[in-house]
DNA sequence: CCGTTAATTCGATAATTATCGAAATATGGA
DNA sequence: TCCATATTTCGATAATTATCGAATTAACGG
């Protein structure tokens, strides 16, 4: 993952709503949920959350498939696991503390 | 880690010129720089990276230490393990494929 | 105590990003 | 074809963030 990949990855996540957005649909699995849905459960425009998801899926961390009149969001799990690829080796040159703290701990 | 810190984390990483100094500090090791010298390698004015150290710093990605005259800046790794941690565990449930991008290819 | 060096904080300005309503696009059903 | 639903794109405005120079704080050496 290139360097300015990682940064719009960065910045997806890093805003409020987005985030949200992203953990919604981690937790929404496979099946996905289609954007006003999602716009329903933040509580904001479908216009605002449309602009959010739309970065989210630049940025590899989400896709998107138009499913009749519905377009279902999904988590990207290869985008996020090039962004940790990304922080462990390209970032961080694998170091133990970081190898340390997800070995260690995970789930 | 809660939501709030991850997000601050990822919005210091999201920045490039705070991207950059971090990378210079983790190539940096142990040894940590001063912030001048930081500023120098980057080509940006020493009040500017001075805000965007701080930044670092309040997400938990840096630490500081005054020597003497200098102060010196190092990665913190464990904000970084604590990073990953939030990406794969809370954010991602620990889902497989999160978990093969960082164990297949993991350097 | 004064001058020099190193870094930070402050204040202003420029640049970017978030938000929304209105209009446009796409889909499906009567 | 016409209407309703779902989402996106557009344009404007509000909010946040980045940048810098000037002033301030801190440490050292003479």
């Amino acid at each position: 993952m290139e360097i300015l990949s990682a940064r719009s990855a960065f910045a997806a996540l890093a805003q409020e709503t987005r985030l949200a957005a992203f953990r919604l649909l981690v937790r929404a699995g496979p099946a996905g949920l289609p954007a006003g849905e999602i716009a329903r459960a933040l509580g904001t425009a479908p216009s605002t959350l449309s602009t959010h998801l739309g970065l989210l899926q630049r940025a590899g961390l989400v896709s998107s498939e138009r499913r009749s009149r519905r377009i279902v969001y999904r988590a990207d799990f290869e985008g996020v696991g090039a962004l940790m690829r990304f922080l462990m080796q390209d970032c961080c040159k694998g170091h133990p503390a970081v190898r340390a703290a997800i070995g260690g701990e995970a789930a």
